[in-house]
DNA sequence: TCCCTAATTGACAGCGTGTCAATAGACACG
DNA sequence: CGTGTCTATTGACACGCTGTCAATTAGGGA
């Protein structure tokens, strides 16, 4: 796993995550990613044991370079529940775009392959966690509303933020990033806020 | 395209239905569905020119057998505005579970498949039409928020109803149907109407 | 009986993944 | 200088699935 000259494994995981940023969702081929990375496609083999596994890894690649658990921790650790609620949306929504590749790459991979799978559904539940606490902090502020239980409104708010609704807004209804972060935090505040 | 017999292509299109249904966005494969026909595989291409096509004719077959379109038009020609969005809500709701498998096929098929995807914006272009609707009336009985335009509001309530939005909330959060309807209907209610 | 159609059987090409063996180049060590 | 090791390349191959083709069989109607 842990190769002993890292230039060529972080190259291979660059071109990754370029080639899917670029062609979301499309099943991009080992042969292509090799291509790109200036690698013969066994080497690809060298360092990850699969496509999925090179994937994943790539994932955690895109995620440590943009820094979003920092990111996602810094704009929800202060304010009161309705300004935290706001930072969560906006953060998360303008980190979504620069993923989105990535994401749609892996979701598709999810449907057939366990391991995907489980790797998704690990950072989605990271993401969950998130939300959870910005609900915490809203029930302990008062300002939660009494229609839902906390954990159905982090239910609610988690699939709201989900990275197929961003998609619809903004692929398919043609929605600017700045008009998907202000719906989504007046539609957040109206159902989650008493 | 057409057949002669129609009880063979019929039983294709049947098993295909179940096959999809009781393992949903699985790559089903040919062999599959031919065996559970019980028809020799090179018989589905004497019906269908390729996979793609036959889930397409499946999907449509589908939604003719549950009476879709009737069953929405029905829901939502009568009553107020606000009646009317919790029939489309419950109505749409109700639907889904039916037709899951196979949708969940179709969306992940349609990410590399040029005539999948076309087959499927038209499906959801349908339902976008109901959605538009809805809110329309809304607009007219005065109940529509002034925070979103017409188009925004059914850009929302269309991307809110989406499969994958029922998915997250069933399969991943374990909410049954009918606490999925209560809460679709009152999100929709909180983040549309005035 | 002859013909037409639907269906079966078996074979095959194409494409992508993953594996393997043989080889080449760089570099450290004695 | 020669040797061993590590990294990468090349070329070949098995496997699984889709889609195509040719040859053959079974049934029904004129």
């Amino acid at each position: 796993m842990s190769s002993t000259n890292p230039t060529t494994r972080t190259r291979i995981l660059d071109a990754t995550c370029e080639l899917l940023e670029s062609t979301p969702g499309t099943g991009a081929r080992m042969s292509d990613i090799a291509k790109r990375a200036g690698v013969s496609r066994q080497a690809l083999y060298l360092h990850f044991p699969n496509r999925t596994e090179l994937f994943i890894a790539a994932t955690r690649h895109q995620d440590i370079a943009h820094g979003l658990h920092a990111a996602l921790d810094a704009g929800i650790c202060s304010g009161r529940g309705t300004d935290r609620l706001a930072a969560l949306v906006a953060t998360w929504g303008a980190y979504i775009p620069h993923i989105f590749g990535m994401a749609k790459t892996l979701m598709v991979l999810k449907e057939t392959d366990e391991e995907a799978a489980r790797a998704w559904n690990e950072r989605m539940g990271d993401f969950r966690e998130a939300c959870s606490t910005v609900v915490t902090v809203l029930a302990r502020d008062g300002q939660l509303t009494a229609a839902m239980t906390q954990e159905e409104s982090t239910d609610w708010l988690w699939t709201q933020l989900s990275i197929t609704n961003w998609e619809l807004l903004t692929q398919s209804c043609g929605w600017d990033q700045a008009r998907y972060v202000m719906m989504m935090q007046q539609a957040a505040h109206r159902v989650l806020t008493a």
